[in-house]
DNA sequence: TTAAGTTGTTAATTAATTGTTAAGTCAAAG
DNA sequence: CTTTGACTTAACAATTAATTAACAACTTAA
């Protein structure tokens, strides 16, 4: 759902651990990197929207590696925020001029940090996400706003799962999404649910679509067509 | 959308080049000027609602323009940002005397200077967007002013917290609001309150508006309709 | 054609979320 | 110092959504 990349840069293991689980269980996909060079690489691969960098580190420092990466044409989104021990006054502006969008003082407190980084990533990409309504034929829009759907102009409203369905189908229409494939981004990677649910939702959806829109192919998966 | 002036003031056409190239990019209109004196009547023709002043300006210097425009009432509004080099430390205090909002320090990135002037715009101007009286549709007036609200013509007047959720919720009719949404923009970043707070704010209001206004979406949230 | 494997359907069960009331806390006003 | 009102919390009820279970129907391949 959050599908929003963080990459973690710092040279001490525990901090990477630390910050990794906080932010991990806020649903984002954390990567991480020990030293400055390593970073920059790993910017390269992975194009976070979000990079958190130390300030200090051996070999390349954190504003180094922060000018590199603002070079990199995948991250020109990114946002970087740099880690700072409270002391290091000249860090805040020298990270500033080298690109960066915000600093956050050690120690961290996760809890601060987690809503920092949670309104960062908003103002910057809420923009992004809103498009929000969009027709995907057969009589059939999509509004991600409301969570509604309308089917030839009657409006009617889905619970959450439901909705999470339909809008991973219609996202692709054609494309076959397998079994799998709908219970990893829609229930998770870990949580276990009976062979029938996925079945009994779809049964929901046409049940309020019309039978024609959500496809069956036996062995394989659905899709979305109209 | 974005109908905000900025003006900017240096003497250097490609400062002035560059920092208009990246400000329009932002849709922002931007005016420029570049000395004291075109600055004050550039100032006085467009009323912008942002000015960058350079510090260090043959004939006119910022300072002295800072303190002409603050007289001017096409100017009340506006928000005054010295551009300093780093090393010209006095001219920020000077700056501050003269009446300037804020500074930001040469050599300038890009996307520092465009987070900055986005940051105070945004303080600035997004309170002075609404109009403080408006309908909502289905016989409710909003009025800001008094955080007060009239239904069918009765006028109500509520408290804080029920006032802004319902100013909330109703400044976007149809589009819904995460339990979490609510929380981050009425209770705050790091506010961490109970889980039914929510809902009680939510009955109250009901009790005075009517049931049918605030409509839950389980699992995802509330939305105003009338 | 038939056995094996899938998927569809319905109802029943369980889980999750929200609604409601009453009571507690705190700060400001009287 | 007491009163008042806003805000919050707690406990429990009600509602709605998600899941399972049980079995029917359908497909496919040998």
């Amino acid at each position: 759902m959050n599908n929003l990349r963080i990459l973690l840069v710092d040279d001490e293991p525990d901090v990477l651990d630390f910050l990794s689980f906080n932010l991990q269980k806020e649903g984002y996909e954390v990567y991480t990197a020990s030293e400055g060079r390593e970073a920059v690489q790993m910017a390269k691969k992975v194009s976070p929207n979000l990079i958190l960098l130390d300030v200090m580190m051996p070999e390349m420092d954190g504003i180094e590696a922060c000018k590199e990466i603002r070079t990199l044409p995948e991250c020109k989104d990114a946002l970087i925020v740099f880690l700072t021990a409270r002391t290091e006054d000249y860090s805040q502006i020298a990270g500033l001029d080298a690109g960066a969008d915000d600093y956050i003082s050690k120690p961290i407190k996760p809890r601060v940090l987690v809503s920092r980084i949670k309104a960062l990533l908003r103002r910057r990409f809420q923009s992004e996400t809103d498009t929000s309504i969009f027709d995907v034929g057969g009589g059939i829009k999509i509004n991600k706003e409301n969570y509604s759907v309308k089917v030839d102009n009657k409006e009617i409203s889905l619970p959450k799962k439901e909705f999470e369905l339909l809008y991973l189908l219609a996202s692709k229409p054609g494309k076959v999404f397998t079994r799998e494939d709908i219970l990893h981004k829609i229930w998770g990677e870990d949580v276990v649910v009976g062979d029938r649910t996925i079945d009994v939702h779809i049964r929901k959806l046409r049940q309020k679509l019309g039978d024609e829109v959500i496809k069956t192919l036996k062995g394989i998966g659905y899709k979305f067509e109209f």
